[in-house]
This record gives structure tokens, C-alpha cells and sequence, in this order.
DNA sequence: GTCATCATGTAAGCCGTTACATGATTGC
DNA sequence: GCAATCATGTAACGGCTTACATGATGAC
């Protein structure tokens, strides 16, 4: 997995809410596992690379209470207090929970809406698994994209011309599963165009920004 | 494409016949462009690593010439000759035309035997496409490991619970495309039990070959 | 108290791509 | 002779996996 796609994996999961490293990876396997892995050898020095550039931020752990609001904001002694509070609960080593920033907000918004020419079918999936946090126009972009991609692969590929059974036949099944993919993607850009076409003027949040936020 | 792979995609073209890195790199895209791809940058190390090992040879250019045969052993004078042709033949930049050794076929067959436990489909896909070069015993082996691979990866897979349309529709496409590789698996299965009750006593150089030599 | 699991982090090694540099061949 | 293609090779860089090291937590 290349480093935009971790970063979109992880900025992703984390638009649902703050979690530490850990639940990242366990959440990708148990949910994405068959289109995304990663090790922890990669995950966190990517957590703390997005935490350097002001894509995240580190909750305190007391915050992981809401029933405890922070009514105004904290200086001075308060605040003293609350940084040792951290210290003490996290020691050296416990959980250190992530949330996104606004700035992360715009990172990911920025890596679901820039497509790479070197996208692969997990990448792909990835990045349409987090659609809902695209536009809609955005969404049958990203899927045209793709298609073009891989009817463009099929073209490129092999005439499988003079190869022996066995060779031909891996051909063969690899070519039909492009065209499956493709098959998929039809079936996704018609079901994307009805449901634009049931409720158009509706604006999600998501919507929004995506519209107002320029790639990385 | 990891080191094992592109090893065993290089031996097994070589396996046909002398050839030179850029018509290396120029069949396994044509031929195998869907699920094969090399750069000069690692094609051209790798031939060189093999050379080292003693798992190719390079060949005189006059030797592209069949009709030319060494009668008798070259020696002295007459060798200095060819020595000398060669160089300028091929001066400090022209083709490299490799060969396998007897010890490269022996590597082959080691990679092509040898089924790592990474595997994927690609990989699956390359070693599958060498397969005349395996003992019909050995094909049938291939085939179930990466049956069970793929069973065990859909097992692990996501149950698909609680996740947005668009998570959920990747997910269980991905699933889908593994279940066609295992029916795609399951036909071959079929097709090579079929052809090996046909003609069972027939062993060709390559199958006897398999049966002696072990993996690297 | 100790074992398994949760949790974070670092370092080494591997490998592949990209970009760069060089030179030979062929068609015009 | 010049451009395009053929052909080989090197170096820098990036990034991922594996292995290692450390520490906290909860069950028994």
C-alpha cells in the first residue's frame, strides 16, 4: 500500500471518530481485509507523519469522556493541570488517541478527490469505500476514471496469441476478471445516477467542502 | 513484483530459448502485460545477479547463427579469435544475449515448485503460466494451495456488518472476485485431472526433470 | 504474579521505481 | 547526418515488511 493510500485509510477511518493505532489496523483487517492490510511498522510512523503536518491531533484521554465538557477554555493553572493529567494517564506508553483536524479534513478530501494514474484495483477500492465523502459528481467521476483505466489496460493487454494452455488460460481468467471489474463499475455508475436523480438538491456536509477544497 | 517472481519470470522465458533483457521485458508485456511487469531498473540487476550466480550464460553472438557449430572444442588460438569477435561484436554497448545454464534450469524448477506463502493472484498467475514445465502431480498441488489460500482469505475476510453502501459494495465485490478465482481454480482442477487419466505414462523431459531436482 | 493481549515505537533490510547516462541501429 | 528506437546500465530515493524492544492491562 502506497503512502497516499495509507494516508487515505487512515484519515478515512478516522472521519468517523477518534481511535488510536491499534483499532486503526484492527478495524482495516476485520472491515477492509481483502482490499487493504497494514502493519504496524508502517502505521505508525504514518500516524506520526500526519500528526507532524497538522493532520491530526492527539485527544487527552479525559476527553474520551464527553460527560465532561470543557466549559470555556483552559489557561494557567487549568491547563497545567490537564498537560500532567495526560502524563500520568498515558504514561510513556498507552493508548494515544488520534482525531482528525480541519487540516486533515481538507488532506482527505484532497487524496479521495485526487485520482493517481497508478491506481490499482485495492486502491480503487479504498477510495470508493470512502465515496460517501464524495460529491455526486465527484462519485461518477471517479468511477468513469477508473473504467477508462482499465478498458485502457484490456486494450494494452495481451493478444494471447501463440501461447501455450496454460499460459493462455491465466490470460484469459485475468482479462475476464478486468472485465468483471468493469461489469461492477457499470453496475455502480447506473445505481450512483438513480439515486442522483431520486434526491438531487440535497447537500450533505461532505458534499459541501468536497466542493470548496482544492487537492493536495 | 518481488525478486522470486521476476526470477522465475525471467528463467521461464529464457526456458524457450536465448534472449536479450529488452526482449525479455518486451514479451512478458505482451504476453503477460495483465499480470507481469518489469522495469529496466530492476530487469537488468536481476539478469546481471543470475549471471553471477551461474544461473545464465551469455552467448556468443556468432551463436545466434545455427548454422554455424562449434565442431570439437575451441581452444587456443581459434578461441582468442572468438573472444576477440565478441568484443567487437557487441563493443562496450550492444545486445547481451542470455541463456539458461543447466543450474538455472535447476533454479526454475526450485522457484516453480516452491510456493510461497505471500503468494498472490499475479504471482499465482505467473507460476501457473510455467506450468507445462511442472509434473502433472505437482500442477494438481499448486492448484489446491492456492485453493486453500483463497478459502482461508475469504474466511478471514470482513463479515460486511455495519458498513455504508459504498464500503459494502467494495467488500463484497472483492469477495466475489475471490470466489471466481476459486471456481476459476476448481475448473483447471477438473481440465488437469481429465488430461492426466487420459495420458498418464507420457513423461516429457521437463516432468522427469521435476522429479529430481530440489528446491533452492 | 504471571501470562496473554493490548499498545506503541524503532531499525534493518529488501526491493522496486524513477531518473539519469550512455551507446548502437535503422530509416529517411 | 539526424531522429527515433533499440539496448544496457547506474544511482537516488521511497516505502514497506520483519524483527526487535518496551511497557500497560486484565484475567486467573
Amino acid at each position: 500500500m502506497i503512502k497516499h493510500v495509507l494516508d487515505l485509510a487512515i484519515l478515512g477511518l478516522l472521519g468517523d471518530g477518534p481511535l488510536h493505532g491499534y483499532e486503526i489496523r484492527r478495524r482495516l483487517r476485520a472491515q477492509l481485509g481483502l482490499i487493504a492490510n497494514v502493519s504496524f511498522g508502517s502505521l505508525y510512523p504514518a500516524l506520526a507523519r500526519l500528526e507532524r503536518n497538522g493532520d491530526l491531533g492527539v485527544v487527552d484521554a479525559d476527553e474520551e469522556f464527553p460527560s465532561l465538557p470543557a466549559t470555556g477554555s483552559l489557561s494557567g493553572e487549568r491547563a497545567a493541570q490537564r498537560a500532567k493529567r495526560l502524563v500520568a494517564t498515558r504514561g510513556r506508553r498507552s493508548k494515544k488517541i488520534y482525531e482528525l483536524t480541519d487540516q486533515g479534513r481538507a488532506t482527505f478530501q484532497g487524496l479521495l478527490n485526487t485520482a493517481s494514474a497508478t491506481d490499482d484495483q485495492r486502491t480503487f477500492g479504498l477510495r470508493w469505500s470512502f465515496a460517501r465523502h464524495l460529491a455526486p459528481q465527484a462519485r461518477i467521476a471517479l468511477l468513469e476514471r477508473r473504467r477508462a483505466q482499465l478498458v485502457q489496460g484490456l486494450s494494452e493487454g495481451a493478444p494471447a496469441s501463440d501461447l501455450d494452455p496454460y499460459a493462455a488460460s491465466v490470460v484469459e481468467h485475468a482479462a475476464d476478471s478486468v472485465q468483471r471489474d468493469i461489469a461492477w463499475l457499470d453496475e455502480l455508475m447506473i445505481a450512483e445516477r438513480a439515486a442522483q436523480s431520486q434526491e438531487p438538491p440535497i447537500l450533505t456536509h461532505d458534499e459541501t467542502s468536497a466542493q470548496t477544497i482544492s487537492p493536495a
